[in-house]
DNA sequence: ATTATCTATAGATCTATAGATAATGC
DNA sequence: ATTATCTATAGATCTATAGATAATGC
């Protein structure tokens, strides 16, 4: 997201384009769906009501184009965090801990992809081919042992995913606890010992909790 | 859903509410999405289009009988396939097998579950029940460690919605062997040593396949 | 006679577009 | 002069209900 793209007229449409997104993504984390009028939609975004069409030609397309947004923004974000981290079961561990972290530092952006990540946490884009990448390279220096790269991501995400449903549903949880606990889960599940998981999940986190997205 | 309850006349009623609730759970699991008019619901059910009011006041009141519906009969089905195995680890694994291999059995039912399921497997009726149940049987006999019951509960849901996700966008899996890794992982996850959580995928799978509902 | 279903429709949306207005570029 | 945004609206839904029809109970 370039500050400065071409010229003034390209950053107004710019502008127009992410408060629909922005206005998409507040709607459909605040809501759990997205069965609301493109009119509520502009109204949220403060944008004129035809301005919708200059962009997305229907509801869907602006969904997925939000969703796909914030799943890129969060992945970038993680990326950032864990530059400088080279264990790739590190990243892999510590990644999930911010993002399980999400449902108390930035709820509404764990509600989107809590809704949305179901489908995308397996797709093609965001943090999934990190996630991915990371498995594989622990594979590879044998701090984890599993049969299937596919089931071994499915089943991250869905932990993942159904750990912020639970802290979701249930506010009385510690976000972080069940966060961790989720992360060591997934550890054992990948064959590393008790141990070493506890240690990795009792790392530090990385200092910096910056916007990821304006939501 | 006893077969002659009070009269025809009542009969009759619960022909009808039958027939709304199986259109709904066919056209959530087709779309994945229940955007669709009243009008249509009707038709697929083959119901005259005011008898929708007579039996639910909103669309969302019956998805949410759909939903509740489809959990309820297929957490009915599990119970039956597995009233005579004692070992609550076996029960538990099985029942995850057995579910996930839906998507190859009953693909409609399988559909339901995954789009609908991921609140509800956390939620108070259904399987969810059931598997804590297992759970903590299998805790207390020894057969798993685990910290928190309520976030097992949560990584096993997750994981078994995943892998049915999994299965449903790559037709070229084996629905069976994704299944069968996934309840090796999540056993895995409960600190059962891996020999025995291979004993435990590979036990033949109680015969018989009845029909669950209609879809 | 009672009760559920069905048909028809009023009124309220909601979408998509056309034309007017405002902002930018030259 | 060009391009995006905004306002207004036509036409197409869609929901909820009222009244008519059909099925059941006695």
């Amino acid at each position: 997201m370039p500050q400065h793209p071409a010229s003034r007229g390209e950053r107004r449409k710019l502008r127009t384009r992410a408060a629909l997104i922005e206005a998409a993504q507040e709607l459909y984390a605040d809501r759990g769906d997205f069965e609301v009028s493109i009119q509520q939609i502009t109204e949220a975004a403060d944008v004129g009501f035809g301005s919708f069409y200059n962009h997305f030609s229907s509801k869907t397309e602006l969904l997925d184009a939000a969703i796909a947004e914030a799943l890129e923004a969060h992945a970038a974000w993680l990326e950032r965090m864990l530059a400088d981290v080279d264990d790739p079961a590190e990243v892999f561990a510590t990644s999930m801990r911010l993002t399980g972290r999400l449902v108390r530092t930035r709820p509404r952006m764990a509600r989107v992809l809590m809704h949305g990540g179901r489908a995308l946490l397996a797709a093609p884009y965001g943090h999934a081919p990190h996630a991915r990448r990371d498995i594989e390279a622990a594979l590879a220096a044998g701090r984890f042992t599993t049969e299937d790269v596919e089931v071994a991501l499915a089943c991250t995400a869905g932990c993942l995913v159904a750990a912020m449903h639970l802290c979701h549903v249930d506010p009385e949880v510690s976000v972080d606890d069940v966060a961790d606990r989720t992360v060591l889960n997934v550890l054992r599940m990948f064959g590393m010992d008790d141990a070493e998981a506890h240690r990795i999940v009792e790392l530090p986190l990385p200092a910096g909790e910056p916007p990821v997205t304006s939501i």
